[in-house]
DNA sequence: GCCTGACCTTGATTCTGGTTAACTCATGGA
DNA sequence: TCCATGAGTTAACCAGAATCAAGGTCAGGC
């Protein structure tokens, strides 16, 4: 279990610890990014490799900071958001365990275009430019990894601008549910699954493009057609199947 | 000028045209994820390249085609777009000479998920994978061109992203337009400018996230307040900068 | 000169989703 | 205990944009 809980408090550690090769390397072993390393490799990267306890609604940079390096979830979440001028903020995406994120613009070398904030108290890994630009000049494979990322990224993204521009705010929601329950190990009983909402209705609301009003009207609508049960964060599915099939505009 | 303009109708060459080696090096040292390359390494890429030349209209490949290399503009409009179940189509991109597309897709090894339809007669490149995964193993730099391309095409997804989510319908024409200005070659003349639509308004609108009504009715009220002149594709903006600063909506 | 089809515009109407604002509820101090 | 805070809900109202339904314009073909 290398991406575990957090140690719930960021504890007493400081902010930002110290370099500590050989703790940094366990970690760095289990990155999807960085799999199949040898521990030579591993501890080069180790030099640029910095830990990072935040608390929850810490932000990690803002829109226009200068960027240094990508980020790693060990665990928590983080949200990349932007803000328009008059304020109000669209979250672009949650990042969980295991995710990366800011690779794009470290190899733009611009400053960030979107912001990120801590969601709960987290612990990432802050990877720096140089020691990527080096591993990538040494290694192809490295390269190849780092392109099929991107590749990844990108069609995640245009899957959301299918999601925004072709679906209404009840399909993007029962999408949501859906996926949600396919990631969220399932339990295999029969049609009838729980799934525990990763954060406020909110932030997920507006992850899905939506205001945080719309969010809860649609859940009820789909609570009062028996699709769902909801209890808090928690949201009962009765019927996957039947959810699913009810896309199908009301 | 590498990428001219089309040789109007696609002449009486066949669809798709034997290799020639010579005339493709020529072709290939100006598309910019080439340049630089020697002319040994230009000659390798050659093998795998396939001029096309298709009619407005053509479909270049259709969601879940398999894909097989990327293709790049020399001339004409391509449109990505995809369809929705009730057959209403959504534009992502329209790419114009220079630029290139479906790397995404060949680096994940997946199946196409936008399709790609000719808008005008245009001629194009075919780059075979296997040559491109070649050039890869051999050459770091050319892997940090490709990162350096997909990640800005990340950014530029973001950007539209940003867009749909957080503008109006106004905000989002105004923005085109002036974006439109922008690459255009500006005639320097003090803020006076016309611009040229590069298809139809309806293609337009729905890369927008509009319908042609919606875009029309758009283009009316911009020209009743005076902000611009509109002349069938072409329009005019009497002033640039007031233009830029009425997007305080209305 | 007329017909056709593609493209565009216009008006009437509908609807999805946003806005505003009041209210509930749980939590956690001080 | 009381209050402050933040999350979530609800309802009334409004607006931006889609839909539907005619028309209009224009270029090319016959």
């Amino acid at each position: 279990m290398p991406l575990s809980q957090c140690t719930h408090p960021p504890s007493a550690a400081p902010a930002t610890t110290q370099p500590d090769t050989e703790h940094l390397c366990r970690l760095l072993a289990h990155v999807p990014l960085l799999e199949g390393l040898n521990p030579d490799e591993l501890a080069r990267f180790a030099r640029g490799v910095r830990e990072q306890n935040v608390e929850k609604g810490t932000v990690l940079f803002h829109r226009g900071d200068p960027c240094h390096g990508f980020h790693l979830v060990l665990c928590g979440q983080i949200k990349l958001a932007f803000t328009s001028a008059e304020g109000q903020e669209k979250v672009i995406e949650i990042m969980r365990p295991g995710q990366s994120f800011g690779e794009a613009v470290m190899f733009m070398e611009k400053p960030y275009f979107v912001m990120a904030q801590a969601l709960t108290d987290s612990r990432l890994l802050h990877i720096a430019k140089n020691v990527v630009f080096e591993e990538m000049d040494r290694d192809p494979t490295f390269c190849r990894r780092i392109i099929a990322g991107l590749s990844a990224r990108l069609h995640h993204l245009i899957a959301d601008v299918e999601t925004y521009s072709l679906l209404s705010g009840r399909e993007r929601i029962v999408g949501y549910l859906l996926r949600e329950e396919e990631s969220s190990g399932e339990p295999g009983l029969c049609g009838r699954v729980s799934i525990r909402l990763p954060t406020s209705k909110g932030t997920i609301a507006s992850r899905l493009n939506l205001t945080q009003e719309h969010f809860s009207r649609i859940l009820h609508e789909l609570a009062e057609a028996g699709l769902i049960v909801v209890e808090g964060r928690t949201i009962h599915i009765p019927d996957v199947e039947r959810l699913r099939t009810t896309s199908a505009r009301y």
